[in-house]
DNA sequence: CGGCCTGTTGAAGAAGGTCAACCTACGTGG
DNA sequence: CCACGTAGGTTGACCTTCTTCAACAGGCCG
């Protein structure tokens, strides 16, 4: 329809088996376009989805509730982040996923897609990259929460939100991060005061800088070393493996 | 080749979806099965992986480790489980893979199983519901290590261990747990001394017996509401959505 | 103007980490 | 058969990190 290349189209392209043509295809079956605003619940735990989800524009979070009424955020969905590429097998979500800006999703019907991955092959895989890759980013956060100090913590997920948004959009290392300290807190299993307090550290220590809601980060490359950052578990390397020829 | 269904009919026949005649095909392209002693590591982070690998006996982990030496244990893979269901689009390995106890693992070629899955949809959907399940895990995991206090991390993931290994193995509350507490700790993101105070601790209230690498869940119901443990995130009654027809 | 959301800071306390010692079970070699 | 070594488990004492509670400041919006 534009000109100009879609969140999609600009995520998926750096999977170099994705083909712009499968690509097109899954825009093309797209049907429906759902405008939201910031903090509207789109798929509740336990609720039957009937179609495949992508986001075309803003942030969405995943998360769980605990018993005592705290929040986990298990994982931020960015603009051409696909909501649940595992519809074709398993259509009951186990979380909540909320936007957390005024987002747009897009829709497929799973019937759609099913078809449109059993004539495009290409397709298929690029589901499954975009699959392994959150997987990456989840086991990612679990080292992130489970081995690393509170400032570390930040510090490593703002590399990585850069990383991957910078797949999206045109930025470099300073960004508008629209998210708030308290969704920082829910995400690393910190409280808010303790994070608020490892990010004035950071700024102090000069490694980032932060104000109303933009991030810099100062010596990308030092950071990354110092708090261990690689961006291998993105698999933004994943080579075309040849697989038209099977 | 035998008469009693192997590790991964068992794993895979929860999925309603999945006729026998599919997890045959997968049993059948297997061309090599490898048997190792615990503590090998089966993949290396960083590593190509040209084949699709499963669990056929034993138990693995999946783990990475910090600058400073340590680890953090990302999940569990128990028998039948598959360890890199993704490979058909992503073969380098973001980390490692060791075997926990004497193991058994069965190939696949990569170009065999995407030659498959091709030919038999249903295998493809067996497939992403087995990620999607880990994916479940995984959130889950992050749940666990974010926002549950060391007593209830253990339990809830005692509760998910039985819960899997009931998938595959004739277990009832109590069982085999084939792991050290260091296992437990670098899984839950805690040191070894404070596991050991909190099992001793769930002991101690009758929660759970513990003793020689044998675990008993005394009230599971009550353990589970206690701890908020759900095993909705396994999505086990995924249902048969009549993919078929499309 | 007032309320609310976000950020910020201080002080006190709890959860968990570290260090260190010791114990038991078990396997191995003499 | 016993001596020894090692891996896993257990406990105590002390210390660090992070949480909780509380108060307050700035910005934004009705």
């Amino acid at each position: 329809m534009d000109d100009e290349p879609t969140a999609l189209e600009r995520r998926l392209k750096a999977y170099r088996t994705a083909s712009s043509q499968s690509i097109r295809e899954l825009h093309d079956r797209t049907y429906d376009r759902v405008e939201c605003s910031a903090g509207e619940v789109l798929v509740g735990r336990g609720q039957e989805m009937t179609d495949f989800n992508y986001s075309a524009e803003g942030w969405f979070m995943r998360c769980r509730y605990t018993q005592d009424g705290r929040r986990q955020i298990v994982n931020f969905l960015l603009p051409g982040d696909m909501l649940n590429p595992e519809v074709l097998a398993v259509t009951t979500a186990d979380h909540d996923i909320v936007s957390l800006t005024p987002a747009a999703v897009c829709r497929i019907r799973r019937t759609d897609l099913y078809e449109l991955v059993q004539q495009n092959a290409d397709l298929g895989l690029v589901l499954w990259w975009s699959s392994a890759q959150e997987e990456g980013i989840l086991r990612e956060h679990i080292v992130r929460v489970g081995r690393m100090a509170a400032a570390n913590r930040i510090a490593h997920l703002l590399l990585e939100l850069q990383r991957r948004l910078s797949l999206v959009e045109d930025i470099d290392d300073q960004f508008a991060l629209p998210i708030t300290q308290v969704h920082i807190a829910d995400s690393l299993g910190l409280s808010v005061v303790h994070v608020n307090r490892a990010m004035r550290h950071l700024v102090a220590e000069g490694a980032i800088e932060y104000s109303r809601s933009r991030v810099q980060i100062k010596n990308r490359k030092e950071l990354a070393g110092r708090v261990d950052f690689s961006a291998a578990h993105l698999h933004l390397d994943a080579l075309d493996l040849g697989n038209s020829s099977a």
